[in-house]
DNA sequence: GTCCAGGGCCTAC
DNA sequence: GTAGGCCATGGA
């Protein structure tokens, strides 16, 4: 286990190189990241962006107009972004509580510990470990690594993990072998998405793959 | 036409 | 505790 630190960074830093800092989350507001923390539930971020795009024309990208919003119109402009009737319940149901939280603004939420406001979402409906994580590190700067779908894909084609892993036992091993560092994680989980949109869609990773020395360098390692 | 995508909830066992 | 069904659109 001493080698994996370093060979994770290493692999963050190949990555780094090859794909260029990613800037996310793709959203202008904490609140819009929420929203697209939602939207992007099983679901292309091609069609979470619709949706968003049609929110924003709505003019309702704000905590308090979301909630003017009628729950009919709501679903109209969410659907896009697939199983609108739920997202649509969910959106107000983050925003009721985000409201409660702190009149959608998270700057007063800077001395409530992680741990409390993770334990929070969690009680939202809709709102499950995933898309807490990511809220927390994408909306509030909390360093928490965010395992996904493409994470857990990443690190099975790198050769890491398994993917019998739970969603704590893969937050825990990532957590464990890297600094604490929020800006790390949150750029890690970019690039984690970066390579499965590129690269890992096949398994096992074909030879013309452009990242195997990616992979190879974090078996190589892990193994030494 | 078929498959898949940046989950979560509920029910049955 | 966990496996399976359900929710739904849009692009490849």
């Amino acid at each position: 286990m001493e080698s994996t630190k370093p060979a994770l960074l290493d692999i963050y830093y190949r990555l780094l190189t090859r794909f260029g800092h990613q800037g996310w989350w793709p959203g202008d507001t904490p609140f819009e990241v929420i929203v697209g923390a939602v939207l992007t539930q099983r679901t292309a971020w091609t069609n979470v962006e619709q949706a968003i795009g049609n929110l924003k024309t709505a003019g309702a990208l704000t905590p308090r107009r979301m909630l003017k919003l009628h729950p009919m119109t709501m679903r109209k402009l969410v659907r896009p972004a697939g199983y609108y009737n739920q997202k649509a319940q969910r959106l107000r149901a983050v925003t009721r509580w985000l409201m409660a939280q702190c009149e959608g603004d998270v700057g007063k939420l800077a001395d409530v510990p992680t741990e409390t406001l993770r334990g929070e979402l969690l009680m939202v409906n809709g709102i499950g470990p995933e898309t807490a994580d990511s809220i927390l590190l994408y909306a509030f700067g909390r360093p928490i690594f965010v395992v996904d779908a493409y994470t857990a894909r990443a690190l099975e084609r790198i050769g890491l993990i398994k993917t019998a892993m739970s969603y704590h036992q893969f937050q825990s091993f990532l957590e464990g072998c890297l600094p604490r560092d929020g800006e790390l994680f949150n750029d890690f989980h970019a690039q984690f998405v970066a390579l499965g949109k590129n690269y890992c869609r096949n398994k096992p990773l074909c030879k013309a793959c452009p990242v195997r020395d990616i992979c190879e360098t974090g078996k190589r390692k892990l193994s030494s």
